[in-house]
DNA sequence: ACCGCGAGTTGATCCAGATCAAAGTTTCCG
DNA sequence: CGGAAACTTTGATCTGGATCAACTCGCGGT
């Protein structure tokens, strides 16, 4: 689907994307305030429910978007249905790949969203006139590379509690960093996202689960909605 | 071990970087006249023997380097010794992480390999003051960034015998581009490092080999030197 | 040529996680 | 408020790949 014609539950008036800049940094926060006002004039400020998608795996968008708020799946999927979610994001990550014109992945509003999207011929034509946007998206795909290999290791070679514990871990360390020891969060993925993510089975990540809340490493209400008394001890669970 | 100082079996004669640039596009090439002299002068052509480590995990590198010939693999380990191999690296690619001190993975020689070293300091300079280097290590980061996430479906969904088909595909598309169907191939690494990379054990790797040469979709003579007689039946072993 | 050792294969058995099955919750919508 | 569908948990059983254990092959050194 094509996010310029998706159908936001407020989808009534745009907003410039000047107010990327006053909130992140990425990628309006690095143009010049001409060029700003070139993409301002272009761009969208959109929301989009959760489940559904940004950009279509193999599809040919015409936008990229900067996320504000919310958490963003990026999927793979086989021809047979098997999927594997590579990664999560969120604000302020920029999504989509500035110059190939075919996703070889998808990505899916995972909670609600809301991005702000701008055409790609035009955003192309920045990157290549403004080293700093460069600069800035050549520094996001390390952080996603180093993000892909350290979940390509909990993939390869961690156990199944290991590699929910390593979810939770992941998930606490974007919410809003807290202060105390204890962190409390929601959880953005449902059991059979978490499953895609992990290269797991729904009923293992349940069961592992029910069973680090059995061992008081985590304590849950509603599901979705998780509390880690001490972090450290879940970071202990992860290394060895 | 830092390369530097690295006895490689013919380490006598620094020879200048220029030979890069007749070579390689990747990083020697995007420079200007001016800067690859810079370069040149501070640059040395190493051989570095299989297994030995060119960045060391979590260690300071003072240098970053270009595969030349040969093949290096990219590793993490874990404490208590699980090991995951994240990506193979062939000539001309980048090796390191351009401003960042210390490495999170290690790199190592998985044959005997050919690269250009130079210093850090310099590179870095160069990469800030030179549009062009910065977007062909922009480009790298994400053709790695597609590599890996390609590779985390193999990792999280697919079985074994997918997954060794999957590592034959990838070293045959990287070994010289055959023009036939048939595609003949040094293996680069031994079963152990195959494992590691799969997230199996040494001893599913070698029954999954032996059942992909009893099925004829390859045939193997001296452990390392494969034959795949026709790719696209291996091809359809991996999609589907 | 022979020896010794690391690399690879093969077989037997085990077990972590998958699969199959059935409740129990929550959410959402009329 | 009720009821259905979607999501989650829990239980029973199965199995792909791990583990444990020989054994064989090929290579380098003397």
């Amino acid at each position: 689907m094509d996010v310029a014609r998706s159908k936001g539950s407020d989808a009534g008036t745009p907003v410039a994307c000047a107010s990327c800049q006053a909130r992140h940094g990425v990628v309006c926060g690095v143009l010049s305030s001409g060029q700003l006002k070139d993409l301002g004039r272009h761009s969208l400020r959109r929301k989009v429910d959760a489940g559904s998608e940004i950009v279509a795996q193999g599809s040919e968008s015409s936008f990229y978007s900067n996320i504000m708020r919310g958490v963003v799946k990026l999927c793979k999927v086989m021809p047979d249905g098997r999927q594997q979610i590579v990664d999560l994001q969120f604000a302020p990550d920029f999504v989509g790949r500035p110059f190939v014109r075919e996703s070889t992945l998808s990505a899916e509003a995972a909670t609600d969203v809301e991005i702000c999207v701008f055409p790609r011929d035009l955003l192309d034509r920045m990157i290549s006139e403004t080293p700093e946007l460069r600069r800035s998206l050549h520094d996001q795909a390390l952080k996603e590379l180093d993000a892909a290999r350290e979940w390509m290791l909990t993939l390869g070679r961690r156990t199944a509690e290991e590699k929910v514990a390593s979810l939770l871990h992941l998930i606490a360390t974007h919410a809003e960093p807290q202060t105390a020891t204890t962190t409390v969060f929601d959880l953005p993925l449902s059991r059979a996202e978490i499953a895609d993510f992990l290269g797991l089975t729904i009923e293992t990540v349940s069961r592992q689960i029910t069973r680090l809340r059995k061992s008081g490493v985590i304590r849950i209400e509603k599901f979705r909605h998780i509390i880690v008394p001490n972090m450290d001890e879940m970071e202990r669970m992860i290394s060895a």
